[in-house]
DNA sequence: CGAACGACCTGTTCGC
DNA sequence: TGCGAACAGGTCGTTC
């Protein structure tokens, strides 16, 4: 499930963790996964987050690249512990382990240059203003939510997350990207700082298997308001919440709220 | 070019 | 109870 509000959580207790640390060596436990070389001995010099991928800086202007998927985690490992089911690939220090661990094995680990793309690509948490959408949305077709979940507009936001925000915004997910106007992007900015911050203090969204970095489920799953509620009642005017399916995913929102 | 769909994987849930 | 089908949070490549 990571998300823009799960990665950036394991990005800032990573930081914490690891910063100034240094590589013992990286090993690969999924055959699926290719080898990296150049970690051992090196410190780790930065931990960041870009949309949904992970970066952690090393001091040979290395970069080890993770990207989670669907059901990657990260877990902190301080002392000897067993290796936990799903293992993909272990990054160890001298203090402890990282371990990827991921049932559906879409995760990916790269070793990549310290240039990284430098593609425009805008961070909801960070600049993302309502007239930019509106200027780039303006001759797209595609459903609003699957703009929103368009990775090379704006990167971090998933389903879950999609449809926390239009509900909130009270946009319905089926509208035409270039149909919204500059008023409902301005509440889809608002929303989307207030329910990815809130979701980022909460440490993510522990609907069935995310966990931290150490281990611990996040809180913001008490705080959905669409998502996982198809049937049941609108939390605002008490008509039925549907799930339907838009662009192949499963999605909630209430008809009556959502214009 | 944009949009729809299958593929990548495994575990869990649902219906018969 | 048992079994197969459907479905799950993300991306990428192909096709129409």
């Amino acid at each position: 499930m990571p998300e823009l509000p799960e990665v950036e959580t394991l990005c800032m207790q990573l930081g914490e963790v690891i910063f100034g640390r240094v590589i013992r060596n990286i090993e690969i436990i999924d055959p699926k996964l290719q080898p990296v070389s150049e970690a051992e001995g090196r410190y780790v010099s930065a931990v960041s987050r870009r949309g949904k991928f992970l970066h952690i800086f090393l001091d040979n202007d290395r970069t080890v690249v993770m990207h989670l998927r669907m059901t990657g985690r990260l877990l902190w490992q301080d002392r000897h512990q067993d290796m936990p089911r799903h293992a993909r690939f272990l990054i160890a220090f001298e203090e402890g382990r990282i371990v990827c661990i991921d049932p559906r094995r879409f995760a990916t680990l790269t070793m990549e240059g310290a240039e990284l793309g430098t593609a425009l690509i805008h961070d909801p948490l960070q600049e993302c203003p309502a007239h930019l959408l509106e200027e780039i949305g303006r001759n797209r077709k595609l459903p609003v939510k699957s703009f929103l979940m368009d990775q090379r507009i704006i990167a971090g936001i998933g389903n879950i997350y999609a449809c926390e925000i239009l509900y909130e915004a009270s946009v319905a997910p089926w509208r035409k990207a270039c149909s919204v106007s500059l008023r409902e992007w301005e509440r889809v900015e608002a929303a989307t700082k207030r329910i990815l911050e809130k979701a980022v203090a909460c440490r993510g969204t522990s609907i069935s298997d995310w966990r931290d970095l150490f281990g611990r489920k996040g809180e913001y799953q008490h705080e959905l308001k669409v998502y996982g509620r198809g049937g049941r009642p609108c939390l605002r005017c008490r008509r039925v919440i549907l799930r339907e399916r838009l662009g192949g995913r499963g999605t909630c929102y209430c008809p009556h709220c959502q214009k």
